[in-house]
DNA sequence: GTATTTACTAGGC
DNA sequence: ATCGGACAGATTCGG
DNA sequence: CCGAATCTGTCCGATGCCTAGTAAATAC
């Protein structure tokens, strides 16, 4: 919104501003942002480089802010900037009390979009991109060690193993189908979770003493591994060290393994590879040995627990660790889908936490859970963990970029007077959700006790994976979309419900490859529809193991109250590409407004709840939204009474709801619905209310100079470009069968438009995980004559393939500062883990993401221009200036005087 | 001790 | 958001 | 007609800016 024009520097002035400014209240202040960050302008805080700070100059600033006020009217010309400037700071946002960003749009017309959508019980909006699905995230191959062979470590295990013989996968299996097993008396649910606590319980923590870092520690490596020794099978030795790039540490190795668990299980050892036999007592192998990714793999002859027992969380992590050294999708989720196997007919109570581990998440998006544990609170319980100065910890992690091979490597030596019980997926499990509970003073402490008490019974890879888990960075290179693919496959091959001995145990044999795969995928379909519908494992699971996966529909529906995912939109690069994908086919044209989306949900009893595009239920945070649907509902459609609400009357931002789609309506699912007759149904169901609720401007047309200019309308009223959606082919809401389905057309893609600007590189970040032994992401500035010095104007880390990142690196490794030039003025927040000398110009281009003015993205080295020749921060300040221009163009405005 | 400020985290785009 | 990389499936090309 | 090369869609994980909420840290 505002965005207020904030005059990059102006050198005197501004400075003084602020120490005016400043004087006063506190937001006076007038912060200057920068487009990297907000405020760095006061005195003292200026660059890192810490300059006296008098000049103001600050950098870049941009303006910012958009509350504030509009700018339009400021807006003027330059020299009035300054002014503007420095109320900014004050920060327009205080305003905004409800929702929060995305509201916008207040006033006046057009505005701004805040596409929240209505729909009845749901009714997802907006467009929207790609991205998203999986919020929680699990990776996929990426991580390092794949990436970067180098590095790795490769050994891992997985050579041990079969790894030679049977690797090749795939197999496929004999005949006979069967399949589906119906139900079966195996209830789940999830009241799993829970025990296994006390387990934990017992080890406790301790405080490793130690002092000294690493090398120390490290030493041991190897042997590890030996120690498990005797599997026959699989005798190869693996080894295990890391070895990261740069600091060759090995892992550490514990020896705990010896006590392997202890209770029953241990004895096992006779090894799977019998394949026959065992049936009882013993479990195939021990967890240290657990290989999911093997030939072959007999869900109950290759486990490493018996049955009823609790999953060990070792099996767990070796699963990841097998599906982290191996690339090939396919059979990754064959390797998942055999420890689900496993889960399945032995411990079926712990699926739901088994799946939750893999997909690194903690419940449905919508009840908010979530662990309140960053990368700083998660460093220093790995140092207290490992007793190992924080320092030392931070410095690793960055040369590994990845936390979870530090805490993995570095695991305390001492050793403990009794071994701690092994951990238990459950029992993991329940202690993050523990984690995700505790709020309050001191919470953080006992957090962190929380995670020491895990560290401590942490066996091989387990600490790798549990400190992924609480970073919320798996890194495995398989996430949700896959580990849905291997739960329906799990369930397909290996049907839940059956007597002990199962039966059957791959209903896919004696099926061809084609009929098996196609077979495979049709019941992967179901379940990603059902998932999509129904985003809750806590409830899809528990019907999967009692009704099976044909069933799954009948029992699990789109329901009020519920979030369901989103369809998602391609970027395409001009009206001509729309014209290509669509072909044929009638399509339709709506704005793409700036704002959130959003899906409405009306139950059955007339409460009314908001979810935001990723499932988080924003419902609290738009009163105003919830208290005007039933007045924009038509009486004839819905029932439901109108319930008291409570809203806020201190809301500042005044948000509109554009309304684009209906998924459900008095009961049924619209999803199969062409959009043509949701968006009828839609328009018959509600009635516009201006400025509250509205439907999302469209055109129907397939004329590619209509469609241009309707384009162009829709950037002067302010939204990002549009959406185009076909009306009836392939025009249903199954985010299953394509969850990219739209398009989004958008200013910035289109090829030539856009500007781009010259700047300097002067420091640069450590790449993590994927990127770990080259740079991440780079400071850019640019040049102020005026003053002399560079300015930092924001930080990019897309846009480079690989290679560039490589030469990037190769090249500015050289030109590493110890300090930074007395001459860089950055924000404080933006400092680089490295300075750099200024040797080189990148051509970046402008963007405007959503309200957001950045710049960002196609860095091209400039070898023609010299740092000097960069683009000077006058020219930075009158990009930021037009862009809001831009943006304010319709909304804005009223409310200036409010901020002065 | 209470009041502010800072730091960190999560989540939106 | 954005982007690139890898995989896997579909399509086209070349002989 | 088949195998190879190419295209396309999917999925995943790197990274960006900005704001709000809360816990921790500091000030008074």
């Amino acid at each position: 919104m505002q965005r207020s024009i904030a005059s990059f520097f102006q050198p005197m002035k501004a400075k003084k501003k602020e120490e005016e400014t400043s004087g006063p209240g506190k937001e006076r202040t007038e912060p200057v942002k920068s487009p990297l960050k907000p405020q760095n302008v006061f005195p003292e805080t200026d660059s890192p480089v810490k300059k006296v700070t008098k000049r103001s100059r600050r950098i870049v600033d941009s303006d910012d802010e958009e509350t504030v006020g509009k700018e339009e009217m400021e807006t003027d010309p330059p020299v009035q900037e300054k002014e503007a400037v420095e109320r900014k700071p004050a920060q327009a946002t205080p305003s905004t009390p409800v929702s929060p960003a995305s509201v916008v749009t207040p006033a006046t017309p057009v505005t701004p979009a805040t596409p929240v959508t209505p729909a009845t019980p749901a009714a997802p909006t907006s467009p929207d991109t790609p991205s998203s699905i999986s919020p929680s995230g699990i990776p996929k191959r990426r991580t390092a060690r794949k990436q970067f062979p180098k590095r790795k470590l490769d050994s891992t295990n997985r050579d041990d193993e079969e790894g030679e013989e049977e690797e090749e996968h795939e197999v496929k299996r004999a005949k006979l189908e069967t399949d589906e097993g119906e139900s079966a008396p195996l209830t789940v649910d999830e009241g799993n979770k829970q025990d296994v606590k006390e387990e934990e319980k017992s080890v406790k923590t301790t405080e490793p003493v130690e002092g000294e870092e690493e090398d120390g520690a490290v030493k041991e490596k190897s042997d590890e591994e030996s120690s498990a020794g005797m599997e026959e099978e699989n005798p190869p030795v693996k080894k295990k060290s890391i070895n990261s790039f740069f600091a060759p540490r090995k892992a550490a190795v514990k020896l705990e393994k010896t006590e392997e668990k202890s209770g029953g299980a241990g004895e096992a050892q006779g090894e799977a590879e019998g394949e026959k036999d065992s049936r009882k007592g013993v479990p195939g192998c021990s967890p240290a040995e657990y290989d999911p990714s093997r030939l072959n793999y007999h869900p109950v002859d290759h486990a490493c627990w018996n049955r009823g027992q609790r999953v060990p969380y070792l099996a767990v992590a070796r699963t990841l660790e097998k599906i982290e050294d191996e690339m090939g999708r396919l059979k990754n989720i064959e390797t998942l889908s055999n420890l689900l196997r496993s889960v399945l007919v032995l411990s079926p109570d712990d699926l739901v936490c088994c799946v939750y581990l893999c997909l690194n998440q903690l419940g449905p998006a919508y009840l908010g859970v979530e662990l309140g544990v960053g990368e700083t609170v998660l460093m220093k319980a790995v140092a207290q963990a490992t007793g190992r100065q924080l320092d030392k910890i931070k410095a690793e992690a960055q040369e590994k970029g990845d936390l979870g091979l530090v805490a993995e490597s570095s695991r305390s030596n001492q050793r403990m007077m009794f071994a701690p019980a092994n951990l238990t997926a459950a029992g993991v499990f329940s202690k993050l959700k523990d984690i995700a509970k505790m709020t309050g003073n001191s919470s953080m402490n006992k957090k962190i006790d929380i995670i020491k008490g895990l560290f401590v019974a942490c066996r091989q890879s387990e600490a790798r994976y549990i400190v992924r888990s609480l970073a919320g960075k798996l890194r495995i290179g398989l996430a949700e979309q896959s580990v849905l693919a291997a739960l329906s496959q799990a369930v397909s091959l290996t049907p839940p419900g059956q007597d002990f001995p199962p039966q059957v145990l791959d209903a896919g044999l004696g099926k061809s490859v084609d009929s098996r795969r196609s077979w495979l995928e049709e019941n992967t379909l179901i379940l990603k529809q059902t998932y999509c519908e129904m985003p809750n494992y806590d409830v899809i699971i528990p019907v999967l193991l009692k009704e099976g996966i044909k069933e799954l529909p009948k029992h699990c529906k789109l329901t009020p109250g519920v979030p369901l995912k989103p369809m998602l939109a391609q970027p395409t690069k001009g009206v001509s590409e729309v014209m290509k994908r669509f072909d044929e086919a009638a399509f339709t044209c709506e704005y793409k407004y700036d704002g959130e989306r959003a899906q409405i949900h009306i139950l059955e009893d007339g409460a009314v709840h908001v979810f935001s595009r990723n499932q988080e239920d924003n419902t609290t945070k738009y009163p105003d939204i919830i208290s005007r649907i039933p007045q924009v509902k038509r009486e004839s459609v819905l029932t439901t009474r109108k319930r008291k609400d409570v809203d806020a009357s201190e809301i500042k931002v005044q948000v509109c709801v554009y309304a684009f789609d209906l998924l459900y309506l008095n009961g049924e699912s619209l999803v199969k619905q062409p959009l043509s007759r949701r968006r009828a149904l839609l328009k018959e169901s509600f009635e516009a209310r201006e400025g509250e609720f509205v439907f999302a401007q469209a055109l129907d047309s397939d004329n590619t100079e209509t469609i241009g200019e309707f384009l162009e309308q829709s950037v002067r009223d302010s939204c990002e470009g549009l959406m185009v959606k076909t009306l009836e082919k392939d025009a249903t809401y199954e985010i299953a069968k394509r969850s990219h389905n739209w398009l989004k057309l958008k200013k910035d893609y289109l090829e030539g438009v856009g500007d781009t600007v010259d700047l300097c590189v002067i420091g640069a970040y450590l790449g993590k995980g994927k990127r770990a032994g080259a740079y991440g992401g780079f400071l850019l500035a640019c040049y102020d004559q005026e003053n002399e010095e560079f300015q930092s104007v924001c930080k990019i880390g897309t846009g480079f393939k690989d290679e560039d990142l490589e030469q990037h690196f190769n090249l500015l490794k050289e030109h590493v500062l110890s300090k930074p030039r007395p001459y860089y003025r950055v924000d404080q927040s933006a400092e680089p883990d490295v300075w750099l000398e200024v040797v080189q110009v990148w051509e970046v281009k402008w963007t405007s993401e959503g309200r957001v003015s950045a710049l960002s993205t196609l860095p091209r080295v400039r070898d023609d221009k010299k740092p000097e020749d960069a683009t000077s921060s006058a020219q930075v300040a009158d990009l930021y200036r037009k862009q809001q221009q831009i943006q304010n163009q319709g909304s804005n405005k009223h409310n200036l005087e409010d901020y002065y």
